[in-house]
DNA sequence: GTAGCAAGTGCAAATCTTTCGCAATTAGCA
DNA sequence: TGCTAATTGCGAAAGATTTGCACTTGCTAC
């Protein structure tokens, strides 16, 4: 028995969309469905843009892909093993920067021990301003 | 000169739908432009849903409502004087726990001291699994 | 290899949420 | 009591995401 494809492993079947869609999530990181659907399209023009986010959603739930919210709006997609990072996001000017999850070890732990809660520091973004934006307020 | 009307110290016009959203707000507790809408209803029955948004935008504007998310889609708004606590959601049940926002204050400063990022914990729910269902889960 | 079947895809339409333009109404001021 | 600009209601528009369905295709069993 020869080695499988991670997809096949995961019991999914192999389409070249959706092996398109896994790449474009590595490639890009933190993209919006339309991104990943733009980025897809250079190589495979007919996708559709459905066919984009069912995909998302499928290799979501076999744990090869995970979403997590920087803004506003609607949600957007990671490769599941680079999900170490916090999102830092300003408000004022939008950028978002990152910080290692270590940064919040501390609260997570205190979270944990004192309200049982299991935290997942990587799903929303932490909110604030940044020191670019703080700076200019004064 | 008589005590002035909180709208119109902030230089509001006072209207009937106005109050109303803002009385909505207050005894809600985090509602979305709708649940606001649909509580608005019961005094004033014809309020338009654009006229909701347009309020929650207007108080926001003048620092007596504040949105956060919760959950994967919109806005929840809250009283700008409550918005004393963390929100703590579970991606398992949908519970929303509260925490003091002390509990945060170590990270907090972590990121202004080390990124000059500050950090507004109220906006984005923290995200993970409630007590009752990590217990669940093993 | 080939046939059969279920999973996956494309397409169009449906939903859902939020925003916008505009005419009618109304709050606050003179 | 009027004037004017802010606010409202309404319908339509704009986005984002989901869904139904007929067609295609990957995988498995023969
Ligand atoms: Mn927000
Ligand atoms: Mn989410
Ligand atoms: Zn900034
Ligand atoms: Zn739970």
């Amino acid at each position: 028995m020869a080695e499988q494809h991670e997809l096949r492993e995961k019991g999914l079947r192999l389409t070249p969309q959706r092996e398109l869609v896994l790449a474009a999530v590595r490639e890009l990181d933190h993209a919006t469905p339309e991104e990943v659907a733009e980025r897809v399209r250079l190589t495979h023009p007919g996708i559709n843009l459905s066919t984009v986010y069912r995909n998302l959603e499928t290799l979501e739930n076999v744990g090869l892909v995970q979403h997590s919210h920087l803004g506003h709006g609607g949600a957007t997609y990671h490769a599941a093993e680079v999900l170490t990072h916090l999102h830092l996001v300003c408000g004022a000017c939008g950028a978002v920067g990152g910080a290692p999850i270590e940064v919040a070890a501390n609260f997570v732990n205190t979270l944990a021990d004192d309200y049982g809660f299991k935290t997942d520091v990587t799903h929303f973004a932490v909110y604030g301003t940044c020191a670019t934006c703080a700076q200019a307020e004064l």
